[in-house]
DNA sequence: AACATTGTTCCGTGGAATGGAACACATGCT
DNA sequence: AGCATGTGTTCCATTCCACGGAACAATGTT
C-alpha cells in the first residue's frame, strides 16, 4: 500500500484491506438470497472462481458462512447471526424504541417495526412479531428500496432531496406491490405528507399492509421510521387510527432520546 | 500460497485468507465489550497497532464496525446488525421455534429464549422479551459458558462428555452468580437430570432467574435449549410448573422438526 | 460423445498486507 | 515544566500472501 492510496470506491469509503472488503461484499451478496454457489458469487464480485472459493471457505471457517454438504452452496452462518444480534442489541435507537414497539405490538396486534434509513434504502432493524401472526416474517428481507415499503415512503416524503435521489436512481421492481410509476410515487409522497403517515399494501410481503411514520432528527431530516404491519384487511380497516398510534409512538421516542 | 498450506489452527479449521480471518477475530473481540480501542484490539489479536488499525478502519468502511468520533474507539456496526438479523431470520431451528417461544412468553409472562450449543458455550439466538419486563435484556451478552446459565446447565446435564469438557476447561468466573465449584456444578447437573430441567439464579443477569430444558437430537445429543427467564421471585415461585411448560415446548419442537 | 456448467485444487508471481517507526495528542506524575 | 506512558494515525521498505489461470472431477443436457 504505497503512497497514493485509493480513496474512492462506489460509496466513497477507503478501500482499506482489499480481501476484507471483498469478504464483506460477499456476505452482502446474500442479503436477498438464502444461498449462492461459488460461480455465482465470483460473477457478482467480479473475481476469479478460485478467489471467490477461498473467500467463501475462509468465511465458513470463521462461522460467518455455512456450506450445505449436498448442494455445496453457501449461506449466512451462525457466527454472523450471533454477532449481528449483539450489534443490534447495542444500537441505542433500537434500545430506546423497544418499549414503545412492544406497546404498539400489543395495542394493534400487528407486527411492529423499527426501520433505519441507509442510503436509498430502509433497513428493518427490529421486528416484534404480532402474537396472532401466522404468516411469519421469516422469509421477508430486512432491506428495501425506499419506494417499496411504508417506512421508506414515510422517510422519503419528508425529505425532498432523498425522494429525488430515489427517483433518479429508478423505482426498481421488488415485489408485485412495488410502485413503479413516478407520478404514482409522487402522489403517495404527497398523501403521506398530508396525513403524516404512509400506508402501503403488499410492499414487503404478500397479504400484508403496513402504516409507517418517520422519525426526524433535530434538523428535520428523517433517520428512521416506526411502523406496524398486518393482514391487509386488518390494516386497511383502521389506517387512520394506526397512523395516530404510530405517530404518538414516534413522538414519544423523539422525546426520550 | 505455495504448497504445504497450513491446515491447523486453534479450532482445527483451515486458516484460509489470513486477513479475513483476522477481521473475523477482531469482530469477535467485541462480543463482551461495547467498544474497544486500536491498541487493545492489537493486543488481543497479537498484531501490530497499524495492522489492527487497518483492519478496524476497513471494517468501518464496510459498516461492520463503527467508530466513535470523540473517543475514537470501535464498536460493532450497522451492516453487521443487518446481516446478522438476516442470518438469524433464516436459521431453520429458530424459525421452527418461534411459535412455541411466543406461546411460552404469553403463558409464563417471562422472557423466552432459544439457545444453541456451540463448543463449550451456549449462544442465545432468539429472545422474546416478556411484556411486563422492565429491566430489559439489552445489556445481556448472547454467549455464555455452559455452567453460567440454565440453558448451558441443561445441555451439559444430558451430555457427560460435554460436562467433562466444560469442567476440564475450568468454571470461569462470569457473573456474581456463576457456579465456580466443581462439586456444586456436578450436583446441579444431577439435579437437572432428575427433574428434567435446569434452574439458575442470577446466572446471566442480576435479579433474573431462569428455567431451561435441553433439546436433544436423534442421537440423544443436546443441540439447543429452550428457557424462560424472569424476576427471581416469579421464577422461583413456580419452577416445577415452568419446567413442565418448557419441557412440553421442547417436545413440541422436536416433533415438528 | 461432446459440450456446458459447477465446485475444488494447484502453482507461479507480484502486489497487497505486514510490522516497525515516526508522529500527534492526551493524561498523569514529579 | 519536563518526562513518562499511553493512545490513535500515518508512512514506508519488505516479503509472503492472495490472486488469476489452468487443470481436474463431477453432473447435466443435447
Amino acid at each position: 500500500m504505497a503512497a497514493g492510496r485509493v480513496q474512492d470506491s462506489e460509496r466513497g469509503e477507503a478501500a482499506g484491506l482489499q480481501s476484507v472488503t471483498a469478504a464483506a461484499r460477499l456476505l452482502e451478496c446474500l442479503r436477498y438470497h438464502d444461498e449462492l454457489g461459488v460461480c455465482d458469487l465470483a460473477r457478482r464480485l467480479g473475481v476469479a472462481k478460485s478467489t471467490a472459493h477461498r473467500l467463501a471457505t475462509t468465511l465458513v471457517g470463521c462461522g460467518f458462512l455455512a456450506q450445505d454438504e449436498v448442494s455445496r452452496r453457501y449461506s449466512l452462518g451462525p457466527s454472523l447471526a450471533e454477532l449481528g444480534q449483539v450489534a443490534a442489541d447495542r444500537m441505542p435507537l433500537r434500545r430506546a424504541a423497544l418499549p414503545v414497539l412492544e406497546q404498539l405490538r400489543q395495542r394493534t396486534d400487528c407486527t411492529a417495526h423499527l426501520a433505519l434509513l441507509d442510503g436509498l434504502d430502509v433497513v428493518y432493524i427490529e421486528r416484534l412479531v404480532a402474537s396472532s401472526c401466522n404468516p411469519l416474517f421469516s422469509h421477508v428481507p430486512r432491506r428495501f428500496p425506499l419506494h417499496v415499503t411504508s417506512s421508506g415512503t414515510a422517510t422519503a416524503a419528508f425529505s425532498p432531496d432523498l425522494a429525488e435521489r430515489r427517483l433518479s436512481a429508478g423505482l426498481v421492481h421488488f415485489t408485485a406491490g412495488t410502485v413503479r410509476d413516478e407520478e404514482v410515487f409522487r402522489r403517495r409522497l404527497e398523501l403521506t405528507r398530508q396525513r403524516g403517515y404512509a400506508c402501503t399494501v403488499e410492499g414487503a410481503a404478500k397479504g400484508v399492509a403496513s402504516v409507517a411514520v418517520p422519525m426526524l432528527d433535530g434538523g428535520g431530516n428523517p433517520v428512521a421510521a416506526l411502523s406496524v404491519a398486518g393482514p391487509v384487511k386488518r390494516v386497511l380497516a383502521d389506517t387512520d387510527s394506526l397512523g395516530r398510534l404510530v405517530g404518538s409512538a414516534v413522538q414519544w421516542l423523539r422525546r426520550t432520546r
